[in-house]
DNA sequence: ATAAACCTTAGAGTACACACCAAGGTCAAG
DNA sequence: CTTGACCTTGGTGTGTACTCTAAGGTTTAT
């Protein structure tokens, strides 16, 4: 299969294969004799593993990782999987509390404002932000 | 107030006061004569208030905004301000929802691996990314 | 007078995940 | 045999918020 029609059955564009590729997540079967890609049974099963470890949060440099492992299955551990697994859930998690905080913060503000069209002399989200301190500790 | 001790007093680097200024966050008072930037009691009240937008989650180009309207607060109304503080709200709202679905999807992972010493061959956490479709619909 | 500590500018580099472009080669249909 | 759709490489651009470097000027203290 050529990358364009690897590209449609799998819902990604052209330029993300070649770039997945020069970063060594996915390498075409072959080339053909023109030098193009030629892509096939594995490297479709292999994109699916990497569209999925997307689809639950993995960057690519950690999907790199798993590809490495899942590669050389015998050399690694159930515990290294599970540790990678692991620390990406408690990194998301921290992020979500940043975020949370933010919400938090951005809904007391969006509150204290009348949001009506009188001039914003008096706006409390302005003169929150001018005047308090530690509006998020 | 030269650079160095402004930053120092604020708890930024000089580095991050010279780049608020070429994006028009923040312009010193004035410049000693030997073209040294030259910091005030206006500068320390704004820098504050870029802080405190900050931490409430908003971006640099969302601060810029705030400011134009916090110059010339006649000009503009509550309505505008409280957008801009809801249309913020929602995006921080949006970007939770998909970082809970990843760690939900993280953690049934997880839950799934014995993390033990031995072999990966069989690590759910790998043969799960590699079969199931639909991790997350 | 000289060293340390500060300041200036412009420009490059970082991470992330691609998107877009130019200039050219290849292949099938009509 | 030419048109159009596809493919190749290499390189640049995007957004965010800085950080770092180089090469040099200034201030302060000893
Ligand atoms: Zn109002
Ligand atoms: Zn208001
Ligand atoms: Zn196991
Ligand atoms: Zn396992």
């Amino acid at each position: 299969m050529k990358i364009g029609e690897f590209a449609n059955q799998l819902g990604v564009s052209t330029d993300t294969l070649r770039y997945y590729e020069k970063h060594n997540l996915l390498t075409p079967s072959s080339r053909t004799g023109a030098g193009y890609r030629d892509y096939g049974e594995a490297a479709l099963k292999q994109m699916k593993f990497i569209l999925r470890a997307k689809n639950v949060g993995f960057s690519l440099a950690e999907i790199k990782e798993l590809l490495q492992i899942k590669f050389k299955k015998h050399q690694h551990s159930c515990h290294e999987v599970k540790n990678l697994t692991i620390q990406k859930r408690d990194l998301v998690a921290e992020r979500i509390a940043e975020l949370t905080r933010f919400h938090q913060s951005l809904s007391v503000l969006a509150d204290k404002c009348c949001g009506g069209q009188e001039p914003a002399d008096n706006c409390s989200i302005l003169t929150t932000l001018e005047d308090i301190d530690g509006l998020t500790q």
